[in-house]
DNA sequence: TTTTACTGGTCTG
DNA sequence: CAGACCAGTAAAA
C-alpha cells in the first residue's frame, strides 16, 4: 500500500498485489511513500501534463462485467486528460444507459487511471463517491471549468 | 422552479 | 423469477 501526493492534501492510496493495482483510493493527508518507479508513472498527472502512464492490463479488474468494462474502455479513449463527458454520450456510445454509467463510476476501483471524475451530468456536475469537492478540484486541476 | 415518470444493468431474496 | 437500487434525464406540473 502506497500514498502518492497529487496536490494540496489530496492524494493517492494505491493497492498492490504482485504486478497489478488492486484498487486505487484517495486520501486528504498525503505522506509519499511510494517507490520511485510507482511514482513515474503517475508523474504526467502530477505535474498536471497528461494521463499517467497506465493501461487497463496494470488493473486488476475481477467482478467487473462485460457491459461494465465497455464503459470503462470508452471512457478511457473518450475522455483523456482535460476533457470531460456526459454520462448520457457514455451511454450512446456504449449502448447502455446513463444511469448505469453511473453505477459503473461508482464502483469504480481505479479512480483517475479510469477518470470517472470526468463524467458529468447534462446539466450539474453528478456524483463523486470520494466527494464532490474532490471531483471539482481534480476538473479545476485539469484546466476544466464547468 | 419542483416533482414525476421512465430508464437499463445489476444485485438481492 | 420479482423487486429494489442508482454518481441520470426529459417531461409535466
Amino acid at each position: 500500500m502506497f500514498d502518492i501526493r497529487l496536490f494540496g492534501d489530496v492524494g493517492l492510496r494505491i493497492y498492490l498485489k504482485d504486478d497489478k493495482i488492486k484498487r486505487i483510493e484517495f486520501v486528504r493527508s498525503a505522506s509519499s511513500n511510494a517507490p520511485s518507479h510507482l511514482v513515474e508513472k503517475f508523474s504526467p498527472y502530477i505535474r498536471g501534463e497528461g494521463d499517467p502512464a497506465l493501461k487497463m492490463e496494470d488493473l486488476d479488474l475481477e467482478g467487473y462485467t462485460e457491459n461494465m468494462l465497455r464503459v470503462y474502455h470508452a471512457l478511457r479513449e473518450v475522455c483523456t486528460f482535460g476533457k470531460v463527458v456526459t454520462y448520457s454520450l457514455l451511454a450512446e456510445i456504449t449502448g447502455t444507459h446513463p444511469r448505469f454509467v453511473g453505477y459503473c463510476m461508482k464502483v469504480n476501483r481505479f479512480p483517475i487511471v479510469i477518470p470517472c471524475h470526468r463524467v458529468v451530468g447534462k446539466r450539474g456536475l453528478g456524483g463523486f463517491s470520494f466527494g464532490e469537492d474532490i471531483k471539482r478540484r481534480l476538473l479545476s486541476f485539469e484546466g476544466v471549468n464547468l
